[in-house]
DNA sequence: AATGAATGAGAGTTCATTCAT
DNA sequence: AATGAATGAACTCTCATTCAT
């Protein structure tokens, strides 16, 4: 995995460089919220920080960068968190309820992060985007072994593992794309329980049809 | 629901102003789409068009109205024609799996479209976007009505015809903003039919349990 | 004197000539004044006139042409009213006292377009400059020739005439120069006629002195 | 009374900020002298200067602010040397003949940025056009303080003071705005002596009538 | 005589970035 | 390591004017 250490820096003290970078972005992060990315001028972030502009192109070599960071930093503290979550003495079916759940109140508490990302990944080069991607290929991964150990156990049914797993990632991130239709249709708990209840239909064995 | 001709001309001919800003539409999109919205300049766009920069401005007030065009068209070209695919004798159990599949098909064929919206629309004022996500509820209301019958006429089970729709809609979706990762693991066909199968899971009735 | 017939017009019958000009000259003079000649686009003259963009190219070859169009109409106009109340059977003081009058009050009644002439006259080329300038020549030589009558009989004391002239049209200009400083601190009659005693007291003859 | 300084600028040195504003006004003086404001562009502006565009703009906000500066200068320029004329050991008498001197003087030596400011001055907006005015509000207690301490001395007719201060002033810019008819017709010394005169006779007292 | 549509040139302004110190 | 000043390139938009009909 990549990380935020592959934007070379003109400063050698790699303190100074953390420091420098985590009020950049915790700057940008707010300004691209609220404005985009293309809206919000190098300026502007730099008048918010505690440093000046040629500073900045001290410890970043262009304005993309500073979106590459802010990315990587959304990502990597989210799939964090969600495998800090993960409790393996669980059954497979109880971890995946868990994760989901965990995951959707994640998504909750960062909707307007996570549709920043889906808003200006495009503005970063093709293998930065794919570089970020991985932060959320490893969030499908969870899923996705949570279910193939269902599977194993035969707690589960078999069936395409990577599909569901991404399928469940990107359901939980409609809270976030459509907030603002779902929030007047569902609340954010059923919606949960309710996609919840959709995925573990694909999973649960078929109930034992007239044991009779 | 508005339409293109909310944007005002200063050109009189309709007929002209529609013949332009069909060229304009699809110069534009197709630019929008490669480079996206900021990174394309209004002369860039012009320079692909039979006119010049001040003639465009004939057709469209801002740089922005081209947007608007743009993701106007996009919206009630797709919904017009899933609308056209209903058929109103089938069941409802039958109008909804057409439905879906027609859907996801319009998706598949409109994918860049698709998440051009998605990435673009938040640069289009409030008012505007909704506008345009007026074209997304009316997609809402076809899946909501057709579960809505079914649970009448007691073919589906009662659940959130709202949520349900939303979501339907959403599933459909995850095809274009998902489409690099999702290729690798699963077909269209699997991935429609696979999400199909989620949502009639919820709608159809319990097997009926040991009928002993 | 140059007439706005010098402005050459592609369109040969002089009525419809006449009408369309006077039309452009009224619309045209209310937005020089409101916004100034360089802020006033050919387009929004236009479109408070009964003809469009084209034709008004047909009566005139520039936008250069319309300010000098507005500028011949507001001299001439002055200098016919003027002209108008001149009496050949006063005597040479109440002649200049009556002129003096009648042009004060012919600038309080036309005080902004006056200062749109201040303003906006070296928009024109120099030549032109020089027509409009004619009318006032003639205002100035309507004071002079009184001025030089009251001379020859003995009226009034001799003076450098051409400056009396001058002077006294310019003294009248300054209520429309500067209206929003006089009028708080005098009356327009106190204005007038203390103007004139200053002019008068150059005039009139030297008191008999000791007439012994 | 307001300042250049009250324009902000990007630039922190006062120094540079200083050495910059002072060439940048004295290019733009002389090319809003030869074509106007609105005539002169931006562009056209820095070409002459050492600096380029996108400079300009850390030292002046638009377009505008450049006029502001310039008339700024011109008006505090002027009435702070008229102040330096000043004499306090002169009758009031004298002091109103040296003063009256000094400005036609002054209106001379600047005749071409005096009628710019008449020209121009509405293109700023109206609370910018107070502050530039203020200047000449200064100039107009100068006459006035003179007159007043004349009228309490007994050395002067009493008289509306604001009135007598302004028209002195208007008829001393009369140089400036009627330069081409005035040359053909008085000499400089002759002009302000003329309406030197005319003032001073409605300032003296009344020869003492008839002192036999 | 009249007009709707078109256009080249240029306007003022802002940007991400880099130099000199 | 840090910064104030500088810049070339580009931006969106408007203008006075003219063509084709």
């Amino acid at each position: 995995m990549a990380h935020a250490r592959d934007i070379p820096a003109t400063v050698k003290d790699p303190e100074i460089v953390a420091q420098r970078r985590a009020e950049l972005i915790e700057v940008a992060t707010s300004l691209f919220l609220r404005n985009g990315f293309h809206k919000t001028s190098v300026r502007e972030i730099v008048r918010a920080c505690n440093f000046n502009v040629a500073s900045l192109y001290m410890y970043v070599a262009s304005k993309e960068d500073i979106l590459f960071l802010v990315a990587q930093q959304l990502m990597t503290e989210k799939s964090a968190e969600l495998a800090r979550a993960r409790n393996k003495n669980m059954s497979a079916l109880d971890a995946f309820k868990t994760a989901f759940r965990t995951y959707c109140e994640l998504i909750r508490r960062n909707r307007r992060n996570v549709k920043l990302l889906y808003r200006e990944m495009d503005n970063l080069p093709l293998d930065r985007q794919k570089v970020v991607l991985e932060s959320e290929t490893a969030v499908h991964s969870l899923f996705r072994e949570i279910v193939e150990t269902g599977i194993e156990k035969g707690e589960m049914r078999p069936t395409n593992t990577a599909l569901l797993a991404q399928t469940a990632v990107f359901m939980a991130h409609m809270w976030s794309l459509k907030y603002w239709s779902l929030k007047d249709v569902v609340s954010f708990e059923d919606f949960v329980e309710g996609h919840l209840q959709m995925l573990l239909q694909v999973l649960l064995p078929a109930p034992a049809k007239n044991p009779a």
